[in-house]
DNA sequence: TCATTAACACGGG
DNA sequence: CCCGTGTTAATGA
């Protein structure tokens, strides 16, 4: 595990931090779909991401889902670090994108770090800085866009995340995350596939020249 | 004009 | 048969 810890985070932490994140963290993996944390479940650790991806999603008053951004190998997520400000219950739900790997910290060790290592500070820092970022692209493209766009931009966005153009996912479960209705899903997928961009089978989509 | 909702037919597993 | 897909009609913002 020594290995996949320093390929994901040896380039910004010191070996000392390294070897102290392997000694108190515990390796956690969870498989594709699966949940990993829950909104309103208190948060207990935070979780460095060695392999896979995880989908931040938020929910509204009636459940609906909506897609913030995705985590990938060497993020954390921003969530966890708001538990060092005394708040704790969970604001979203992750989701396991695909098969993840990542460690968990427990929560007391992170305040140590912080006064302990340079690098970790600056870690959180940039944490903090990269979800705000990615949160407003988010933002942007809710506002600024039609749907065709958010579609495209949400299937580079998938297909950059699990290194595959090869879309697994039904029009249904797009949907969810784009927080809209199937028929427009199917509409807009469509419309691309006879423009060229993407081809359509069940279950998968193929992306072409987007 | 475009999204949503409901409804229906088609077809592959 | 069940589920995912493609489409349409009605309605609303």
């Amino acid at each position: 595990m020594w290995k996949e810890l320093e390929e994901a985070y040896g380039f910004q932490f010191e070996k000392e931090l390294l070897a102290e994140i392997l000694e108190t963290g515990s390796i956690k993996k969870v498989s594709a779909g699966n949940r990993i944390i829950e909104i309103g479940e208190y948060v207990t650790g935070m979780p460095l991401l060695l392999e896979g991806a995880i989908k931040i999603l938020r929910e509204d008053n009636d459940g609906d889902e909506l897609l913030l951004y995705f985590l990938e190998r060497g993020d954390t997520c921003a969530m966890t670090l708001n538990c060092c400000l005394g708040q704790t219950k969970s604001e979203i739900r992750a989701v396991a994108e695909n098969d993840t790997t990542f460690i968990m910290i427990p929560i007391a060790k992170m305040e140590e770090w912080t006064g302990k290592y340079k690098s970790w500070r600056n870690f959180v820092f940039e944490s903090y800085h990269n979800r705000l970022s990615e949160m407003l692209d988010t933002i942007d493209t809710i506002a600024f866009l039609k749907m065709d766009e958010r579609l495209m931009r949400y299937l580079q966005e998938k297909a950059m995340v699990n290194a595959n153009d090869f879309i697994q996912s039904t029009h249904q479960q797009i949907a969810y995350d784009l927080h809209t209705s199937r028929v427009v899903i199917s509409r807009l997928l469509k419309k691309l596939e006879n423009e060229g961009k993407i081809s359509l089978q069940r279950n998968q989509i193929k992306l072409k020249n987007l």
